[in-house]
DNA sequence: CTAAGTATAATGTGATCACATATCAACCTT
DNA sequence: AAGGTTGATATGTGATCACATTATACTTAG
């Protein structure tokens, strides 16, 4: 969350049709560029609860100096995805049980106030994009292999689209933050069950959320989300073999 | 917001208590003072809403080389106390009002939540910690010449006090990057006025709270302290001349 | 006189180096 | 054999330097 403020200078394509075939070109530092290379590798599991990283090592791994390196990391670790120890050293954090309940306690006051503030923003071209992602997610999960990681982006995205239309940026990035500790447990608890099919919650928390924006109706719309947030993140406290 | 972890090594004050009067030994990193400094500055409101910073010309400042500065500003920048502008320029954020009134909403949702978990493990010695804070609170205020930077301590350690009791860290990072960020509006837009006394709110707040808390009565702490951040908030938008 | 272009100063960024500290193994002492 | 010591290796931290980019003031064309 909060990357730079994006820039509000008004781009030459507008002004110039003959240009508008240029792309724009890529402006980030390389430490935005690491922290989000870092980023993804944490949000698809590919790293390890628990796990140490070094600073030469990542560095390494990506063809930079330590430098950058330093920024990403530090950065993450404000953000609570990565844990900087007493020892100095960096490691993936273990997510507890307790601390996903809390997490959970945490996602549904935030999560539930955007949800009542969207209700009141959403107008009917933005529910085309809702209904669009809620199919690729249902039908991704029908599928004899789901592919986890399509179902994960849809799921997010869903939920962001409707976070998104609250219009509050300083909650949205608070949401984001939450999103980022808790992504690795959500990919790698999932990833490791063989068989993912017919566990689609039992009441479509989805479809209600959607039917219940639709209707502005904030009271059922926020129940909604939280029965998504609790039913989730009880399979995961179930089969997700998280420590103590 | 995520400090290193604390150790978690027995310390050798317990084990022998010959040593006890042996002080902890200062151990951080220097981009950590570094960045406590800087939040010093920024929550006492000792830098102008806009103004811009140089790395050199804090480092010049400290007394150290631009490295640490770095670090600690780029953090300060991710908890959005200050603002990385897409020109590479730093600079202390603006509050408007609706971003105020943003921020007031999600205090309101996790303060609340904080206060409602408090109320379960709040035990009996407690409570003399909280009626001192309240007490230094009430009593500054006052004064002839209320000392606004020791009620606002007052005021910070009282509701820390019943947010730590909460026992949620994670909870307890997210509270404390709000403050951060509504810090300096707050003592600024408080100082600029002539005389605070008598302005105490109506119904005392904190007192409310804290009887509710004495009850183990939750709903009634999360509407005393609503009643608490909605007053406060409605004296700075309505005195605290902030922009838009 | 206004706006576009240009030169100079200043700033953040990234690389490299030096150093204090932590980690770990082998070794020694009791 | 257990606890402590020592030495070697590796790691994060901070300083210094080089450079691309931005800001600012100045100049110049229209």
């Amino acid at each position: 969350m909060l990357q730079r403020i994006s820039s509000k200078t008004v781009s030459a394509r507008e002004v110039r049709p003959a240009l508008a075939a240029l792309q724009p070109v890529e402006n980030a530092t390389l430490a935005l560029r690491v922290y989000r290379g870092l980023r993804e590798m944490l949000m698809a599991g590919q790293v390890q609860p628990g796990q140490k990283l070094t600073l030469r090592e990542l560095a390494g791994a990506l063809g930079t100096s330590p430098m950058p390196v330093r920024e990403a990391v530090q950065r993450l670790a404000v953000e609570g995805a990565l844990e900087a120890l007493p020892n100095r050293t960096i490691r993936v954090p273990v997510m507890t049980k307790t601390r996903f309940r809390e997490v959970r306690r945490i996602r549904i006051a935030l999560e539930g106030l955007a949800v009542e503030e969207a209700t009141r923003h959403l107008r009917a071209p933005d529910f085309a994009r809702l209904e669009k992602y809620n199919g690729e997610f249902t039908r991704g999960l029908q599928r004899r292999h789901p592919d986890l990681s399509r179902v994960f982006r849809a799921n997010k995205e869903l939920h962001f689209a409707v976070y998104e239309a609250a219009a509050m940026p300083v909650l949205l990035g608070a949401i984001e933050s939450l999103w980022l500790q808790i992504g690795p447990v959500l990919y790698l608890s999932l990833r490791t069950r063989a068989d993912y099919r017919g566990r689609s919650p039992a009441p479509d928390w989805h479809s209600r959320l959607l039917g219940a924006l639709r209707r502005r109706d904030a009271v059922s719309a926020r129940r909604a989300l939280e029965g998504d947030l609790m039913s989730a993140g009880e399979q995961i406290l179930a089969e997700g073999e998280l420590p103590e």
